[in-house]
DNA sequence: AATCCGGTTCTTTTT
DNA sequence: GAACCGGATT
């Protein structure tokens, strides 16, 4: 290599080395490490969004410099000079000529791809890249694994000869229906073979990239597998007769496409010279096929994952991804993130000798400049209801000193937990919010107005055509349906043309008339799916005679349903605008099947309850992990499996590291749980921390404890009183009887409320006290509050939230 | 078609 | 303890 050549690559460096200054050493190396396959071993807190948008903006700006030893050819002695001379704080001009000079092959955003999971994730990563990147972002397709699929499909599945471009999308509930449907025709025991069971033995047998009768020799003489094998058969039929693909289809026929179809694997390995996948841990089987046919060509692969963060091997994640990567590409590089920019040392001290135990691990350990910061308070409460009174009390302090409610993060294993943890909540008057229940789009109300878009779009989809055809009443039962379906079998026509036929079989001619009447609702809306959105979803809204349905009942239930048909249309009008106005009915459908709402986490300053595992990739400055006991977490199904201990301990590293200030754990001496009560011993993890990281005296005031043995259990008196002096809409959980807390009970407390008073409660706002009852130094009362419903409060508790206002 | 009863099951979850 | 599903009943 020439002197000159040398001087001008160290040079070159150096700058693109100044120009991610902000970086530490190892995310630096990740940024500029372009070239061939990278293995980023990221951290928990350890900054690894920001090395994935640095690395993009690395390869869009300077291209392969970074890490190449070619150099421009036209470059001479006065560029060199100009270089080493060059200190970055010149003219617009010189920075120009700098950058330049400095890169060698710069990418075109459209040569990049960055595969995340979740919606979320690849909307962050969006959101960071406009805002790094400015316009030019919007052609990275940044996007989850099964969008990218969907959009690789649009274009080339016809290939296949299987499915059309406007194919459907079925999601979980939609395949599982379709399964169900196939068992009852079959005859098929659902006690022996579990819907679940099969779908997921389904999933995995796709994962493996087997066929049917792949599967069905694989079975030998296991008849659960034959069952399953035919079950398989017959889904597979009607998906492709419905021009449907489920969740696990998006891949695998993607995959399917790229092996069967060079040219098509070939257009887009040219295409994305630069791939990058985040949460790598993550990956099935199939998603790592996909993304090594992906980046076969130009070999420019880039995974960033934490093996200590995999906890999705129940739903087909395979570690071994991560762990094999090396042995993939023998010229792998691999850089480790170590340091962490999220937590206390104390808290990073105690994450690492949970995770140290586990076998099955690349080996890492963090590290962080950050304070040593307080002990994590250990706490053992006598039941469940005293440990969640024990978190709503430390918060409700916290609170008082200044923290915000959504600094608050309580985590648990499962959900079955959350129950105790919201009555606390409520009782203290604590706002707080459940994540990970039901869904916007899992409401039934929603799926059958999606249904119909979904007929609208692909009348071949008879499994939302079922869904919708008597939906409201129309008189059509399944004896009709069964009927129809008969012909359609015979015919080797779809179910939707025998119906717009159905003047042509006599078998239909007692229910003509009624068939008649909703194909020509569907065909009248069919004719109008060329109007814009919202039109369309009006006229289908007042054609299809749901909201008359709604309307005929002024129940409660029926009044949020007819609320969320409305608000369904908010969401359509507000996705055609971010669509800028041009949008198909296909567009949306796509959207709303790859879509989940558990993304919109709104601001509201609220406490947050959730499952660890839906606290992945979060942080809060204050964090409790509650039922930390063995037999729930870890999970008494995993206790004896090595295997399942490893997750559960990653799942326990995983929750420590949430936490950037403070962590609690608690456990609980007798718990109910599943209508049993059970004593567990603390949860092995904790036993793992070194006890000079805890601070165990939470433990030791048993008076505190004892104070709340008796919640979930209230005097059969009280009960009785209680009951009787509901009024609508209150919910019982709110009236649970409740004590003062001995930590946040305030010196003298003021029991001056009567019946009859106008107050704002500073969560709860503007209410009205219906009663107030006197309990020994305590006070009950019971406010109808404008927006949130009746609710009974402790003052002791949430007497300091409570102003009297006048009428 | 709507409702009631009784039996069953209960990790974790995204797409 | 609660939610969900299926079968039976009206």
């Amino acid at each position: 290599m020439t002197d000159f050549k040398k001087r001008y690559i160290e040079v070159r460096k150096k700058i693109i080395e100044h120009d991610f200054a902000r970086l530490n050493t190892e995310q630096r190396q990740a940024v500029m490490s372009t070239e061939g396959p990278l293995l980023i071993l990221a951290g928990a807190g350890s900054g690894k969004t920001t090395v994935l948008i640095n690395r993009i903006a690395c390869i869009l700006k300077y291209g392969k410099a970074a890490d190449s030893d070619e150099i421009p050819a036209y470059a001479d002695e006065r560029d060199l000079e100009f270089l080493e001379n060059y200190s970055g704080l010149y003219s617009p001009e010189d920075k120009a000529r700098a950058e330049e000079l400095c890169s060698e092959d710069p990418a075109e955003p459209w040569q990049v791809i960055a595969i995340t999971f979740t919606n979320k994730a690849a909307g962050e990563l969006v959101s960071r890249l406009e805002k790094m990147l400015g316009g030019r972002s919007g052609e990275i397709w940044a996007s989850t694994f099964h969008s990218a699929c969907v959009r690789i499909l649009r274009r080339d599945i016809t290939a296949l000869g299987l499915f059309s471009r406007n194919f459907t999308i079925y999601d979980t509930s939609d395949s599982t229906s379709l399964i169900k449907h196939i068992m009852r025709e079959t005859d098929t025991d659902e006690k022996k073979y579990a819907p679940r069971a099969v779908l997921s033995a389904i999933s995995a047998a796709k994962d493996a990239m087997l066929t049917p009768e792949e599967y069905l020799r694989s079975a030998g003489i296991d008849p659960w597998k034959k069952t399953v094998a035919e079950l398989w058969k017959e889904y597979n039929r009607r998906m492709i007769q419905a021009d449907s693909l489920d969740f696990d289809d998006l891949i695998l026929y993607t995959v399917t496409l790229f092996e069967r179809c060079p040219d098509v694997l070939e257009y887009y390995r040219r295409r994305f010279r630069y791939v990058l996948v985040d949460e790598y841990q993550d990956t099935n089987m199939l998603q790592y096929k996909f993304i090594s046919l992906l980046s076969g060509g130009y070999r420019n692969i880039c995974v960033v994952g934490d093996d200590d963060q995999g906890i999705y091997k129940f739903r087909g994640a395979s570690i071994e991804n991560i762990l094999g990567f090396e042995s993939q590409y023998s010229d792998a590089r691999v850089i480790k993130l170590e340091q962490n920019y999220r937590s206390t040392s104390t808290i990073l001290q105690a994450a690492n000798a949970v995770i140290r135990v586990n076998a099955q691990r690349k080996n890492k350990e963090l590290w962080t400049d950050n304070e040593k910061g307080g002990p994590i308070s250990l706490y053992t409460a006598m039941n469940e209801n005293d440990e969640a009174q024990y978190a709503a009390a430390c918060i409700l302090k916290g609170h008082t000193e200044g923290e915000k409610w959504s600094d608050y993060a309580v985590l648990y294993r499962i959900n079955a937990l959350s129950n105790r943890l919201e009555y606390a909540m409520k009782r203290n008057g604590i706002p707080y919010r459940v994540y990970g229940g039901m869904r916007f789009y899992d409401r039934a109300e929603i799926k059958d107005m999606l249904a119909y878009l979904c007929v609208i779009n692909n009348p071949d989809d008879e499994l939302r055509l079922r869904r919708i055809i008597n939906n409201p009443p129309r008189g059509i039962g399944d004896t009709t349906l069964d009927k129809a379906s008969a012909i359609a079998e015979r015919e080797g026509k779809s179910l939707y043309r025998v119906l717009t036929e159905c003047g042509d079989y006599p078998e239909l001619r007692t229910a003509y008339s009624k068939i008649k009447a909703f194909t020509d609702i569907i065909e009248e809306l069919r004719a109008a799916s060329t109007d814009t959105l919202d039109e369309l979803y009006d006229r289908l809204v007042r054609l299809s005679g749901y909201m008359t349905m709604l309307e005929a009942k002024d129940t409660q239930d029926n009044i949020t349903r007819a609320e969320n048909v409305s608000e369904l249309k908010t969401n359509i009008i507000s996705f055609v605008r971010e669509r800028g106005g041009v949008c198909t009915l296909a567009d949306f459908l796509d959207e709303m099947a790859l879509y989940s709402d558990t993304d919109a986490m709104d601001g509201d300053d609220c406490v947050a309850l959730m499952t660890i595992h839906s606290a992945k990739g979060l942080e809060f400055p204050n964090v409790f992990i509650v039922g930390a006991e063995d037999g729930i977490f870890p999970g008494l199904k995993a206790i004896g499996e090595q295997d399942e201990i490893e997750e559960e301990r990653r799942l326990c590293y995983v929750a420590i590291t949430r936490a950037k200030r403070r962590l609690w754990i608690t456990n609980a001496r007798q718990r109910m749980l599943f209508g049993r009560t059970q004593s567990n011993m603390v949860s092995r993890f904790v036993k793992d921390i070194p006890d000079e990281l805890l601070d165990k005296s939470g433990a030791s005031q048993t008076g505190y404890s004892a104070a709340y043995s008796s919640y979930g259990t209230p005097r059969a008196e009280n009960r009785g009183r209680y009951m009787g002096g509901y009024s609508s809409g209150v919910r019982p959980e709110n009236s649970v009887k409740s004590r003062p807390s001995s930590l946040s009970r305030p010196a003298p407390i003021s029991l001056d409320y009567k019946a009859g008073e106008s107050v704002i409660h500073k969560a709860f706002g503007k209410g009205m006290i219906l009663s107030a009852e006197k309990m020994g130094p305590d006070m009950v009362v019971e406010i109808a509050f404008e927006k949130e419903g009746t609710k009974k409060l402790m003052i002791s508790s949430a007497g300091r939230y409570l102003t009297k206002i006048g009428k």
